[in-house]
DNA sequence: CCCCCTTTGTTGTTTATCCGACAAATGACC
DNA sequence: GGTCATTTGTCGGATAAACAACAAAGGGGG
């Protein structure tokens, strides 16, 4: 179930098919439809492998979904080599933009008005920006828990990034630019435990 | 192994996926490469299938060409309706337009110098268009045995087909003009079992 | 409320595909 | 010609996917 978190392994090319089936039909229906409406029949439908199989490879959409968006904001971050680096003012700066314009995005390919997805997909990359900032936090050596200012940080970047989703309408700022005009207050969070 | 004629019940989604990655990889690779440089090897890499699996679809790279060709000059009749109809003027008039621009468009599609690749393709398309007029002749009820009007009828309009196909660089006539020129050869052959 | 229909997980069995291995055939190069 | 590498068919055992069936859980509409 849900290959290693590192896939070394060479995977059989059937299980690998089958995950690209679901996940590509499941996009397809993201794009048509709302999330509440699909079912795992139309799915598996969609995908034309049979139902049983499904859940040979995920217990239910909600995790189908987890997994969905655990992908494409990886590949986001990979796309602007963010996923593997360290930590640096441009790119905390990188990784702010990439929250705002992934949320953009995914808003403007999904036909959902749906809270239980926006609180999925919330969740999610929260997780993510915070596995990341930890990551970066860890490199440094600081001897505070770099779990505390993550996680902050974290929820900040993502509420400001909403924020920015909903009012942009009114002063019309680039994600570039509500990147910099937030950056302080981001770097604040992080002050505590990266001292200059 | 390879399907019915007519494909009536349901096919497991299983084979209906391993050939079309088959039919997919080998399409890729005719356009890339000779016929001759293709092996088993490089389709089901290509197709991400094993090897072995091939084989329980197609016996040889031959005759996934045959079928190629066979597939690929059925879409070219259906899409003028000529598969299941019956004879008429048009009609045949089409089938050697068909013909025409079906040769020009797999010789502009397949990097291939291969006369061993020629030939096949030349007996498939010959074979088609043999049935289709046996087919044709066969509702109309004469009583002169339709195999020996369809045969001669198949080998001329391919024979003008490949002549039109070399020549065209000098006179350049379009591919419904050289069909109506040699209309009347063509119903010559059959007009000794069609009756006006 | 009940009824009807759809969806959901799950199970046991069958089938297609994978995988590694093998000998034989082919082809390139010396 | 001989050697080496690659490709070719083919096999037996392992595994993923298909399939049919089932009880249970929603989800409207009368």
């Amino acid at each position: 179930m849900l290959a290693n978190p590192i896939q070394k392994e060479k995977i059989d090319p059937r299980v690998k098919r089958t995950r690209t089936l679901i996940r590509h039909a499941f996009d397809e229906l993201l794009a048509e439809t709302s999330f509440k409406s699909i079912t795992i029949q139309s799915i598996t439908q969609r995908a034309e492998i049979n139902r049983a199989t499904f859940y040979a490879h995920f217990p239910d959409k909600f995790v189908l979904l987890q997994d969905t968006i655990q992908r494409a904001f990886q590949q986001e971050l990979e796309k602007r080599t963010l996923s593997a680096c360290h930590y640096s003012d441009d790119n905390l700066l990188a990784l702010i933009i990439t929250v705002c314009e992934f949320i953009a995005q995914s808003d403007q390919h999904c036909k959902t008005i749906d809270s239980e997805f926006d609180m999925l997909v919330e969740t999610q990359v929260k997780n993510q920006i915070r596995v990341l900032l930890e990551h970066w936090l860890s490199l440094t050596g600081s001897e505070i828990a770099p779990g505390i200012a993550a996680t902050a940080t974290a929820w900040a970047i993502y509420g400001l990034a909403i924020y920015w989703k909903h009012n942009r309408s009114a002063a019309k700022p680039s994600a570039e630019q509500f990147a910099q005009q937030v950056f302080p207050l981001i770097t604040a969070n992080l002050k505590m435990v990266q001292p200059i």
